[in-house]
RNA sequence: GGGCGGUUAGCUCAGCUGGUUAGAGUGCUGCGUUGACAUCGCAGAGGUCACUGGUUCGAUUCCAGUACCGCCCA
């Protein structure tokens, strides 16, 4: 034990915190264990394995509080089963996070007036290493505050040798199986970042916009056709216009041709049956170079297409007149000029979603292009499979059917991005014969001519593909590494339900595919942090919390208990100051009752044993203990970690603090017998430290502060055993007297506050029990009546007509209770009071005698249940003769 | 258009397989300088559990519908 002397009365997180950081780190506490027998042990089924891969924060990013919760719940669940002895693995990395790191990186060239073309591929790979080193290890570093327990022995970066490696065999492998294709597909592009980007990063928002009504003449005919469009300045890239084949209106028409106004093109009219008859005119332009819906349909009727815009979004050399003009000012003047040569019929004001790119806001611009795809179908399957026969486990369990919905409505994904930070794609071009050579390692020469020169496709791969992999790759996949061997599948994947489909789903399938096993057996999703008022934490709003200033203000421990309390599992959470405040102040309770329990365990030492036998007390706070330590174990499994802190939070603030502490005083102040201050003394460290030892994954620092200055075993709370809760503590005798003795002090200070005895004044009471047990009980509590209800004089009698003179009354179960107040007394008051008590007994009465004549309820209820109504009937009862005996005697 | 979540004390939220005199934190009121803590203690006020039906002996809890709020997908 420690030197206790100096505890201030005002705990200081800071101190300890980053003290313990250190230690546990050098110490290796977090680190896994990894060794040749280990996945042995494992088959055989000796060792129990916990194992958990860190959702990788964007290498140059820095912390916020969605990472700070997701991390405090990883780092509880982890810490809590280093703690029941298993051998555990964190492991933790980043993301190379190809658009915005490379999007940073570029913003910080153009300060230089630099692009990334005027230093070439080669040279701005570097300055993006360059700036990964600088910023890299930042978010880690704060990881680190938050006092997560992972093994950065392990730490792991998607771009570093080993996630490479798997990205080229996956890729190569998928490619060799038909499932990654090249394709000429329209995809999302995204004009500013200057990239494709799946389906699932395209935004879609509603945005004011108009619908144009355009007249297309028909060819040798005076009659014309009017389709509506939202986006007039495709319409130099239309090839047909499409109506419904059941549309009278158009049905003569169908087959001729269309004159394309602005242009010297004609188009036909087409029939298919994705036309909306009831939109607009019922009449479409079809543009299949620029619409994806277009696009299908052109090619149902092999239609050609016609790209008329760049990749920034500028009409290109197909545009005619409208050449190099950026994509609104061509609609501008488009539109002008059609009402200028009498084409436009009218415009409506009309809302629509608009996709934008998730990242840059910018609006998606579907262009048609060659990219890579992985087919989806074939993969979506098994990973379908694995979630409806329970391999794999959504917590909570609604995300099962937002996951099943998007796999089987998965559509081709598109991996291929013109970006340059990030995984090459392995495959290269053969300049001479054309051929297509994917392989892991580079080829020297063409396969099929020979031929050395070849060109490295320039494109990378989506982030997401990568991280698809991290369960294994991280591993050391494909190579078939122990640790790979001992740990996966890992056992649960924490992350927020904002990327289910980005990255849960994916790792879902990839670890199918080439694990041929899940790749975690449960997925514990929660909501997003929101701010005060309940809206998003956005850089534009402004409203966003530094994590790492809370932590400096408040504390880690105070971060993360507030983050998982007062929040159910799956739900989104208002950040609310006053929040942070409430688990400030039980911080600082549980230090300040540990600086008490301290000051009073100087001369304790463990193992003497000259203690008497545990009192009433002892009994039930060591069976309210392994009580709750029970139920927090219970809660932990099922992922309530929100129920479990509330139960520990209650145990120590309201049971240990309020009542055992205030219980035990006088024995530690040596006013009883010395045997029995060294019984006190022992249950008090003891479930101090159990109690430090259960707290310990909710508030690591703090608990292991404690801990340290009490009497332990072992050289840190980190691997202290996990106190389970033992039932040969359970004491419900125990509970059922202390409840009586709590009941009896709650109701003399509800009296005496009610009549103004301060504490400061002593008071006498009489105490009538209803029976002998009762009154044994009473007799037992007997000191700590005094104590706690700060009382002169008490007579513990059995209960009888003759009631004490000059008192007011309060009636508990078993216990009617007399605060004398000689001269005090106004009997019609009194008598008020107690008329107002017993109207409050009557309606439950009639409740309980109600539920009770019920024949329904007799025969059909438990009879636990039923039992149990008929006690409280009858204690409620009792409870009113003794209160109607007491009108009486005051003359009722 | 489809799906999901929410609606419980002034505020923020629990209440997890239906039975509690419906809870917590915070705020509010009154009292309190008792040898851990005023970041505290004691006591108290405060809720027709959104609404309407249904199932059931019994519904805040299960089902259906309505209203409002939020999110996801198309």
């Amino acid at each position: 034990m420690k030197d206790e002397q100096n505890l201030s009365t005002v705990y200081d997180p800071q101190s300890v915190e980053e003290k313990w950081y250190q230690v546990w780190e050098k110490e290796g506490y977090f680190k896994a264990r990894v060794d040749e027998e280990l996945s042995e042990q494992k088959v055989a089924g000796e060792v129990k394995i916990f194992s958990v891969v860190m959702p990788p924060p964007n290498v140059t990013g820095s912390l916020h509080l969605g990472h700070a919760l997701d991390n405090t719940l990883q780092d509880i669940l982890t810490r809590w089963h280093r703690m029941q002895g298993e051998e555990t693995l964190w492991l933790p990395g980043t993301d190379h996070a190809g658009i915005a790191t490379q999007a940073r990186v570029e913003e910080h060239l153009a300060k230089e007036g630099l692009s990334k073309e005027d230093l070439g591929r080669e040279k701005f790979l570097e300055r993006v290493w360059a700036w990964k080193r600088q910023y890299g290890g930042h978010i880690t570093t704060q990881l680190r505050k938050l006092g997560t327990s992972c093994d950065w022995s392990q730490e792991r970066f998607t771009l570093d040798e080993g996630c490479s490696r798997a990205v080229r065999e996956v890729f190569v492998r998928l490619y060799e199986k038909g499932l990654i294709y090249q394709g000429n597909y329209i995809i999302n592009w995204c004009p500013k970042c200057e990239t494709t980007i799946s389906d699932i990063e395209v935004e879609h928002a509603p945005q004011a916009g108009k619908i144009w009504h355009i007249r297309y003449p028909v060819v040798d005919s005076e009659e014309e056709i009017i389709i509506a469009t939202t986006r007039p300045e495709t319409m130099l890239g239309d090839t047909a216009v499409a109506v419904h084949p059941e549309d009278e209106r158009y049905r003569h028409l169908v087959g001729k041709e269309l004159r394309l106004p602005l242009t010297e093109r004609t188009i036909p009219i087409i029939t298919d049956e994705y036309v909306d008859r009831e939109f607009g005119t019922g009449a479409v332009k079809v543009t299949p170079a620029h619409d994806p819906n277009d696009f299908e349909m052109g090619l149902r009727h092999n239609l050609e297409q016609i790209t008329v815009l760049d990749r920034q979004a500028v009409m290109n050399e197909q545009a005619g007149k409208y050449t190099g003009m950026e994509r609104y000012a061509a609609r501008k003047q488009v539109v002008a000029d059609l009402e200028k040569l009498g084409f436009l019929v009218k415009v409506e004001e009309h809302e629509h979603a608009v996709g934008q790119c998730y990242r840059c806001d910018t609006v998606i611009e579907p262009l048609v292009s060659k990219q890579w795809f992985v087919k989806m179908k074939p993969l979506a399957e098994p990973a379908i499979q694995a979630v409806r026969e329970g391999r794999i486990r959504f917590i909570p369990e609604r995300f099962t059917k937002i996951y099943l919905n998007w796999m089987e409505n998965i559509r081709d994904w598109c991996i291929s991005r013109q970006l340059w930070w990030g995984h090459r794609l392995p495959v290269w071009y053969c300049q001479d014969c054309a051929k297509v050579i994917c392989t892991k390692e580079e080829p020297q020469v063409c396969p099929q001519c020979g031929s050395a020169s070849l060109m490295q496709d320039p494109d990378v791969l989506d982030t997401w593909f990568s991280s698809a992999l991290w369960p294994f790759s991280t591993l050391g996949w494909p190579e078939k590494t122990e640790i790979l061997q001992s740990y996966y599948p890992t056992s649960v994947l924490v992350t927020g339900r904002d990327i289910i489909f980005f990255w849960v789903a994916r790792m879902i399938f990839s670890a199918l595919e080439f694990m041929s096993d899940v790749p975690f057996r449960d997925v514990f999703i929660h909501g997003l942090v929101l701010d005060s008022q309940g809206r998003k934490m956005s850089k534009s709003l402004g409203n966003g919390i530094d994590p790492i200033e809370v932590i400096e203000e408040y504390g880690a421990d105070t971060l993360r208990f507030m983050l998982i309390t007062g929040n159910t599992p799956g739900n989104d959470l208002r950040f609310q100051t006053e929040r942070l405040e409430a688990v400030r102040n039980f911080a600082n309770k549980i230090w300040n009752a540990s600086r008490f329990a301290l000051l009073n365990l100087a001369d304790y030492q463990e193992e003497e044993n000259d203690t008497t036998a545990y009192t009433l007390a002892d009994r039930w706070i060591r069976s309210r203990f392994n009580r709750t330590a029970q139920e927090v174990t219970r809660n932990l499994e099922r992922y309530e970690l929100g129920e479990a802190a509330r139960l520990i939070y209650e145990f120590i603030w309201d049971e240990f603090c309020d009542w055992y502490i205030e219980i035990v005083k006088p024995r530690l102040y040596g006013k009883e017998t010395e045997a029995s201050r060294r019984t006190a003394q022992k249950v008090v460290a003891q479930t101090l430290r159990e109690t430090m030892e259960l707290l310990h994954p909710f508030m690591p620092f703090l608990t292991e502060e404690i801990w340290q200055y009490l009497p332990h075993e072992g050289e840190t709370v980190m691997l202290a055993p996990w106190p389970f809760g033992v039932e040969k503590e359970l004491d419900e005798q125990a509970e059922k007297e202390m409840a009586l003795l709590m009941d009896v002090v709650r109701a003399i200070r509800n009296l005496r506050s009610e009549m103004n005895v301060p504490l400061g004044k002593k008071a006498k009471v009489v105490l009538m029990a209803q029976d002998e047990e009762i009154l044994a009980i009473l007799e037992k509590g007997e000191k700590y009546l005094f104590n706690l209800a700060k009382l002169a004089e008490a007579d513990l009698v059995l209960s009888s007509p003759q009631k004490p003179e000059q008192a007011v009354t309060a009636v508990v179960s078993g216990v009617e209770v007399y605060l004398l107040l000689q001269g005090l007394v106004d009997i019609k008051q009194e008598k008020a009071r107690l008329a107002k008590e017993n109207k409050v007994l009557d309606q439950e009465i009639a409740r309980a005698e109600k539920k009770l004549s019920n024949k329904g309820f007799l025969t059909k209820a438990p009879q636990e249940i039923v039992k149990k109504e008929e006690e409280k009937l009858k204690d409620y009862r009792t409870k009113k003769e003794a209160l109607l005996e007491r009108i009486a005697s005051l003359g009722g």
